[in-house]
DNA sequence: GATGAATGAGGGTTCATTCAT
DNA sequence: TATGAATGAACCCTCATTCAT
């Protein structure tokens, strides 16, 4: 897709993204020690697993290798905890789908190795507890589901939106509104799998079902949007 | 759609299911008496709205208006009355699913019923906080999550590849596999509104946002899958 | 003191008082259930040997023999346990210092029984502990102070007040500020033994020093309240 | 009262007092640095704040603007730290009492002066804060409650009695035991303000008010002790 | 059958104390 | 010497569950 770099920047259809903005969390020495990425890790483990009123600080202590009170010392309560954690995995979301890259070959090449792409990261085993924590922490955390949302399926659609605001122009695409085009792509091609894995519903498809099933919605996609 | 009642079953695309094919349950007098049902509304209430591990029985007590030993009357313990409950609540889904009819007018204008139909049953915030609720319990109950998307998301598929097949049939949609075709129409017509409901990111969209969502919808999918 | 038992109530200078004015509270069947008592009982036993923030609710509960849980089924927290308990502490106090009868025998005599009374009363051991614990945690309940110190020195003063208002009618007092001599009758008989035993400060007194103390007050105060 | 420098001690009726017996203390460099007082002096702010079981090592960290470590390089543990401060307590309280100077004037112009300054002394919402503090610890550290007794109320006492032994022999008293004289003027005039403070009930008494309880009390105790 | 009092294990959190730096 | 990170015991409180009535 778009394989013409066109301008200086010299990059495909995404650019990388910086995260980290830096906040200012408790804790010692700055906001990113060795101890504090010890215990987010132990936290994510956890919380993946219980959801966020089934983990206990304790047993979040013993998974990151810290004592109780250590936890206290770097996060304030479980609370906030719980959503640096969420915070930290929304940035590793956003990170993983801007590395994706254009790669050579057709439009539709393209689009099929993005979409094959995404399909995997979401509904990688752990990506998918993340899901499900958010999710069932929605009613309590109504912030934290839309800073997630965001960072995920919005984000997504919107690298999206500008590569097929770039394919309109070049011809590629027929006119259209861009943004309508990029939900139907990830429809068409995401949203089986994610109901799936969702509610834990059967294994994770395989890679040769996960093509068949890009390849199905990339030709209705396809018979719409493409250039006649 | 398809309001031709061919065929000795004699009804459109759609038939009404028996619900309640009678599990054993612990209550007494048989399964089904006031309190039972009094406790697991109360239940329910509680259940959507702080999740499994976020619900006291207590809570649960006083919601359903009976004293917390009752429940234990009824219910054997936590886990099995929320099990109680969500197949009480899938047989309520898929009611409300087999309860669609299809109206006289043309093959379009009856998917677009459904599809609008189907958003709002989805999206309602009562079956949006199931669903939570569902999928935040799914690692502990795996079995619970698998039986609810059998109940929901692919119930209506399957109703929707029935009529699909027979349509293909009838010539109103080309040769195709009616699977796959379903799964591309909800997922065109409906999971846009769904990941945000799912999220709790903005409010519920308007009679006329789902409506334009379900035309672009339909413009895609009749592309392709229509009769030429 | 009084002994003219004037008017109809046919008592002398002091009255009963109907403690017990009903205060709604926590916990099952009514509000003093056996249970309840006991708890108090464990309680105060351990809020005077800890103060507030020493005492332990484990240890409450283990010293009122009930479980822990227990206690929060008639008291809210550890707060209103403590604060019921002053209520109840107070209320005992008052009843005491009510229970005060004169007896047959001159003016002085009787306000020497009455001293030695309300020494005796004072610095019991368990009262002087609760006057610690009170003391204590009057900085974190200021109106636990207040309603503990009008239970007792004010109502203490307010008794002899009226009755040295009386005394004063009758002649047997010069003319004065009777409030003003109930408080310097008061501190005469009774500051220095309550001074020490506030603050642990040597045994208590022997009978005899209390008979000593007191009858060296009663000289001071009779030289300049006693009728010439 | 009394300002004839009679007898070789050639003072007044009260001497200064050499505060700072000297002790053995933890801390380094001698005894005294600036350290150990800055930490105390964040230690009284504490301990008069919340008691001796409510006040954290942390807070008194914070107050002394040191850290946590330090806290234990000057002193033991938090039961010395806080038996110190009372020590350091009781010395200043002793210094403060030694303070009162006989002033020109009659002997009830002395007492009345005496009289007021020790009202105020024992009323400063300081020095009640740190009586509560130790009234509260007192079944904890009994030697505590003893040995800030000695400093307080004793002491005063004691040099009353020294001084009305000389009144006495000046014939402005007349015959009697000093002690108890002390004791009745100290209770006539100081113990109606005590209490009420105590409890923490009610505020301070205004100059004037102050001013009417000890005439009060002076009256009483002249007319039985004024020599006629 | 229905109740609600009673339980005790376990929840999140605090805190006096230690120790490597 | 001074620090502050780290600890784990103990704190207050909640909750699923039981049981006598």
């Amino acid at each position: 897709m778009q394989p013409v770099p066109r301008g200086p920047r010299g990059q495909g259809w995404m650019s990388k993204v910086s995260a980290r903005p830096g906040e200012t969390v408790a804790g010692p020495e700055g906001q990113d020690s060795e101890k504090r990425r010890q215990i987010l890790d132990g936290a994510r483990e956890v919380f993946r697993a219980k959801g966020y009123e089934g983990a206990a600080m304790d047993a979040i202590a013993k998974a990151a290798g810290v004592s109780k009170g250590t936890l206290y010392v770097y996060f304030t309560n479980k609370d906030e905890l719980f959503e640096e954690l969420i915070t930290d995995e929304k940035r590793e979301l956003a990170a993983a789908l801007d590395a994706f890259e254009p790669t050579e070959g057709s439009f539709r090449d393209n689009l099929r190795a993005f979409a094959i792409s995404f399909n995997e990261l979401l509904t990688g085993e752990n990506h998918m507890s993340s899901i499900r924590m958010v999710v069932g922490a929605v009613e309590k955390f109504p912030a934290v589901g839309a800073m997630f949302f965001r960072a995920g399926a919005e984000r997504g659609t919107t690298r999206l939106t500008e590569a097929f605001a770039r394919a309109i122009e070049d011809g590629r695409l027929k006119p259209c509104d861009p943004a309508v085009a990029a939900q139907h792509f990830i429809a068409l091609c995401t949203s089986e799998v994610m109901k799936k894995s969702l509610f834990g519903c059967g294994l994770r498809p395989t890679p040769e079902g996960v093509e068949r099933i890009v390849d199905n919605g990339l030709d209705v996609f396809m018979a719409y949007y493409g250039r006649t």
